[in-house]
DNA sequence: CTCCCGATAT
DNA sequence: ATATCAGGAG
């Protein structure tokens, strides 16, 4: 397992490699950003950006996502896959944002996992990038790294995972490391064919050594 | 744990 | 052909 030492140095290459690392789902508001996030599950960004840019001309405001029959809101949104639920999902998240919330998004992550398709992550999501609320949002990436790593184990689930990240990370530094990670997880710690070679951090990863081992 | 699911990379 | 992609609900 990882030492506290040794994570606080991966955080310093984190930094390093992706000084710039940030939310790469397009928006212009707090609830386009939800709307981006929620339809992110299981999707590349790129993919969701690409949707998103019509899908927002068409739909401004919740009352928009209402209007429309079902059906409609299923088509606009079918390329990204898992789209029934997806649309299911923004269907009532806006009726109960319309009803209960006034059409204001609460600035807190436990009111935001009360919406039907937001859970921990997303809410965590929306309240960093959106609202400046310190989060560690654990996505895919997040968890992989984390896990390959060492920083906590393989069993862990992502809530499991997120308190030891916060723990380890200071509070003011949660929302860059994880946008740092996921930068580090796409684009070099990869899921198929991660590139341990020039891993500045393979001294200390427990994968990596055994990959390297393996080949 | 399973299901939802199309697009893309390998 | 198969794995994976900024997950969440039942």
């Amino acid at each position: 397992m990882l030492r506290k030492t040794e994570w606080q140095h991966c955080l310093q290459v984190f930094e390093e490699m992706f000084p710039d690392a940030h939310c790469e789902l397009v928006h212009q508001n707090p609830f386009e950003l939800l709307i981006a996030t929620l339809l992110s599950a299981q999707a590349t960004d790129v993919h969701v950006n690409k949707v998103t840019a019509e899908l927002f001309q068409k739909y401004r405001t919740p009352e928009d996502y209402i209007r429309v029959s079902l059906e409609e809101l299923e088509n606009d949104i079918r390329s990204i896959g898992l789209y029934r639920n997806k649309a299911k999902n923004i269907r009532a998240l806006c009726e109960m944002l319309i009803t209960e919330y006034n059409g204001i998004l609460p600035e807190d992550r436990d009111e935001l996992t009360k919406f039907p398709g937001v859970g921990r992550k997303t809410a965590n999501v929306v309240v960093s990038n959106a609202f400046g609320i310190p989060a560690l949002a654990v996505d895919t990436h997040v968890e992989r790294v984390s896990k390959r790593l060492g920083m906590c184990r393989w069993k862990d689930n992502v809530t499991q995972v997120e308190e030891k990240l916060m723990r380890w990370t200071p509070r003011e530094e949660w929302t860059n490391t994880h946008h740092r990670m996921i930068f580090f997880g796409r684009y070099h710690c990869k899921a198929q064919n991660p590139n341990c070679p020039e891993c500045p951090l393979l001294d200390l990863c427990r994968e990596g050594k055994k990959r390297m081992r393996a080949k």
